[in-house]
DNA sequence: TATTGTTATACTCTATAACTATA
DNA sequence: TATAGTTATAGAGTATAACAATA
């Protein structure tokens, strides 16, 4: 159990280290975006997959998937298939100038981390891989918090109104067992 | 030397992290968000500081800075006193509502994580931070490239070598006494 | 002329809500 | 009625460029 100092200090660290993110970005080009990098490497990874199961890999909103996937697909990098299995479904497939595409924009990225981490070692790299899967995992899917957790554990004080959340009287939490109780990311 | 497989892991763990980031942005207060609530820390760690140093501790453009900074002196959680050594600059430092009021944030940030991450050992937390810690220093002052590496990311479609141009004029020692001063102008 | 900071503008990413078409 | 996906809209965060005041 880490003390409340440690607590802050990693918030701190998560919020400063997507300067290295943007910096990452800017090595892409310009008709690929990081969010459709990251879905091009996520069929490949992980294969043949529906929408809801790649917006559990990126941890976002379906919606957002959505918009990303339409852009990669209008590029002729991904194929949307119908699924047999249900037909409101659809299934997303890597194509063979999407897989291109990716091995492009793997090896720029990598270029870039290889410039700046090249004093790392094999390992240290792989432990802030391992660590850093570990705190997704230990987040669980805290995308929309509000169909997805339904029991709030945390005190919260006062009710304080979240950003875009006025107040919603529609307690609506009649779906926990949908969809993300599914497989463990990664 | 790490292989190219890692660090295309680290840049996806480095988009997906940032669903945790929100997960705790949630926790914050509605006149609170999280850029504001890391101007506080920022303030109260490092003390009193310029609007350019604090740019560069939160590795964001300095007009972004400004805008955070403003939102937090409109609440009286900061003070913008006049430099004596610089008419043009000015100092920032934390009231004693603005501390109140980082008291409040990192409390309900530590408990969020405590509560995720209640699991993790001491140690582990504080190796997480190490490495993020190491990271961000291994990419140096990595905002505003365009001026500090012409190099721009382009789209470059056609299936050019891309060990034509990257190399030359990268360099850009992080300096802590002078902000990288060498311009383009337009 | 150069630098510190501010403001206007534009772009990306995200979530919510409303909608469709299936189930 | 519930679910998979799409689209419209709104909000936060960021960078660029033009600007003001001072050095």
């Amino acid at each position: 159990m880490a003390a409340q100092e440690q607590y802050e200090e990693l918030a701190r660290q998560l919020n400063t280290v997507n300067a290295v993110k943007r910096d990452l970005a800017r090595a892409l080009p310009a008709d690929c975006p990081p969010a459709a990098a990251a879905v091009l490497l996520a069929l490949a990874r992980g294969g043949e997959m529906r929408m809801s199961r790649l917006a559990e890999l990126l941890a976002v909103d379906m919606s957002v998937t959505s918009r990303h996937v339409a852009h990669v697909a209008d590029r002729g990098w991904i194929e949307r298939l119908p699924d047999p299995a249900d037909k409101r479904s659809r299934l997303l497939r890597l194509t063979a100038a999407g897989a291109g595409k990716l091995d492009e924009l793997s090896e720029r990225t990598a270029e870039r981390l290889a410039e700046q981490l090249g004093d790392w070692s094999d390992a240290e790299v792989g432990e802030l891989i391992r660590l850093m899967t570990k705190l997704r995992a230990s987040f669980g899917d805290c995308r929309t918090p509000a169909r997805a957790r339904p029991l709030t554990p945390g005190p919260r004080e006062a009710g304080r109104p979240r950003h875009s959340d006025p107040e919603p009287p529609t307690l609506d939490p009649p779906s926990p067992a949908g969809d993300r109780a599914a497989g463990s990311p990664a």
